[in-house]
DNA sequence: CGCTAATCGAGACGGTACGTCGGGTCTTAGG
DNA sequence: CCTAAGACCCGACGTACCGTCTCGATTAGCG
């Protein structure tokens, strides 16, 4: 929950005015409300810079460019995912489920997570960038729902880290994918019907995965 | 695996010289290597006919924009997915998974399916348009899937039409929705390992899921 | 008085979209206006494009920088000069000396004339651009005022076309010279007074020069 | 020979580290290789700032922009002009003129000279400041001149003082322009057989105005 | 000697203009 | 009516300088 990598890494610590920490804050959240109102393809970081009361030229000197700036601006509001306890496995894979149906639901998710994925396809640099400020931040809800299951005794404790580590990658791009895939993509609505059923498919599959093993 | 909505309809149908339909085929492909070598957001136009040995009036008048025409472009790489026979439910999942996998390896679709699905976020037409050329054609594999599961026996038929469709909706999302995570996301190998491993996990969910009901 | 070199000169003649001659004028006009209200330095081409009611690009297309445009525009302004018959070579010098010295009190020239000489000091293109718009159509003047004085028989005819040359040249020098410091130096004006010295002591020179020889 | 009004006066005369004296002769020195290297226009504050070792905010503590720099940057080099005794009047005059294009051929003095007389059309400080540190340190050659000729006998004394500036105004008009416009505008080379000649055109001219009166 | 206050370097800041590029449209001549 | 060519208007790009500002760190000279 702590601040980004917060752009790139001022250049030495010598002298000179200090970068406006205010500036950094107000980009970011103009990016939001610009990817709001114009959607990405519109989005320019001239309106960004004008919108933030910003120039230009300390957007650029802040990021590269409109994706990492973007991927920042968004990486933010996946820091208010968590884990709810709910009681049961099920229930909590539930309520992230919604919780995450809820963040794709909001117009600048929307529109900018698969244009920057997009990009990040001929960008490498990017992609590190996508996985470290979003990617891994759920991730990390996927460890942390399986580590509160077995404290409840749901789930066997896994001796063989490399298969557990694994078995969480599964899970995790089966639940981030299938519920991106029905936002994004089939665009209809993930409810709580659509999130009961979701579950009751993983659960299972966990099962007969684990009883195969 | 027929043509295409090709682009715009011709308006009317009167005298004057008739459109040339070699010019149709070569910006498509041209289309498909400006994808490949310059990736979606450097992907120009003016590049597209210049390479397609195309004016860029020929190409206005046939498409609206770079979104519908990348859309047709890789469309047709779509044409080529089918369900392969072989054998068994678990091992034709397998069979669609890899070669879904194969294609989202293509650089091609890599950076145009995710940038055309972003843009379709803002684009209600886009979004028809990518249903009726791409995701409709990937969910009918789910359909005849079953559809021969059931012939196989492995599934028992499902005489309520409503619950069926919204299944294999749900199974549309995570198997689309896992495999392209997996592979444009976490940008990890959807290998035979991974594909089994998947597979495991959705047949056992299935079950579980149908054992509920 | 016949078109300038136009710009540069259009590349091929082959198929296309022909310029528009009248953006050209625009644009020129647009030019010599924005030197009267913002002075050189503060010209811009945008500015002037704006104003033309004109693309940058276009602007752009025909000419290669500020200092070019600006040769032309003012070249224009040029053509109006001409040797008046007032009856005798005294008479007709103070007359082109003082159609000088009002062509130089306008402020478009007047801004612009020492600040393109600036650039051509360091860019050789614009220096051969100056004088074939520029210099060599003032020098015309010098020719003819001499060519009338022989008509009249206020001056000899001169067989040694190479001493003749060189001696225009001086006095095309020492005229251009003196009231373009006069005006723009040492910022006195020109007026029929100054006009009226000045050429007294050019013709005495004169007269003491050929004397010499 | 003493100092320029250098720059802008200090502030009051209070307590604090006083200005680094070697920084404007750093600054100055900067500004005159910059112009030979980068001329008039390419030439930036930021660049000499840089070159001359200096922050930028020392420059502008100094002067208030890039004409009032240059200007006292050229300034120093007219210095080292002076009406040497060559013991006829033609031959000062001849000598000057040949001093005065040396000074010309400099590639610093050569295009910040045009420049900052073409700024001082449209600002009238700035105009002050060159016939201040340039203009007037020339005619005061004329003026020079002139007496040490009416020492010689070569000229006779003129009690008609008014008279008398106007002549040396002309005079000064005359020469600077001729020099100037021949070096600059016809980029001709100021050698001893055009100063000669020049000398000559001069020299008969004033006689002939003389009788005139 | 230690204050005090203006200087210094560094470099970020809000601006403005740059010259280029791509998007779509339109205007030619030719098929 | 279509086509290739290319000029057109438009808007955004990313960069460069401008002149100002905010820092921490030096220096003098005055007390």
């Amino acid at each position: 929950m702590q601040s980004r990598t917060s752009s790139t890494t001022p250049p030495a610590r010598t002298g000179g005015r200090p970068r406006s920490a205010a500036a950094d804050a107000a980009i970011l959240e103009a990016t939001r409300q610009g990817l709001v109102e114009l959607g990405w393809s519109k989005l320019t970081l001239g309106a960004v810079a004008t919108r933030a009361g910003v120039a230009k030229t300390t957007l650029y000197r802040r990021w590269a460019g409109k994706s990492e700036l973007v991927v920042d601006a968004v990486a933010e509001l996946f820091d208010e995912l968590e884990v709810p306890d709910r009681g049961s496995l099920a229930a909590d894979i539930e309520g992230v489920v919604l919780q995450f149906a809820v963040l794709l639901g909001r117009p600048e998710t929307k529109t900018a997570l698969m244009a920057v994925v997009a990009e990040s396809t001929t960008d490498e640099p990017l992609r590190d960038r996508i996985r470290a400020s979003i990617v891994d931040r759920q991730k990390r809800l996927v460890l942390a729902g399986r580590k509160r299951a077995q404290e409840r005794g749901e789930l066997p404790a896994e001796p063989d880290t490399v298969a557990a580590a694994r078995t969480a990658d599964l899970i995790f791009d089966v639940i981030a994918g299938a519920v991106v895939h029905r936002a994004l993509v089939s665009a209809e609505p993930v409810d709580e019907e659509w999130a009961r059923r979701f579950t009751l498919l993983l659960l299972g599959g966990l099962a007969a995965a684990a009883a195969q093993t």
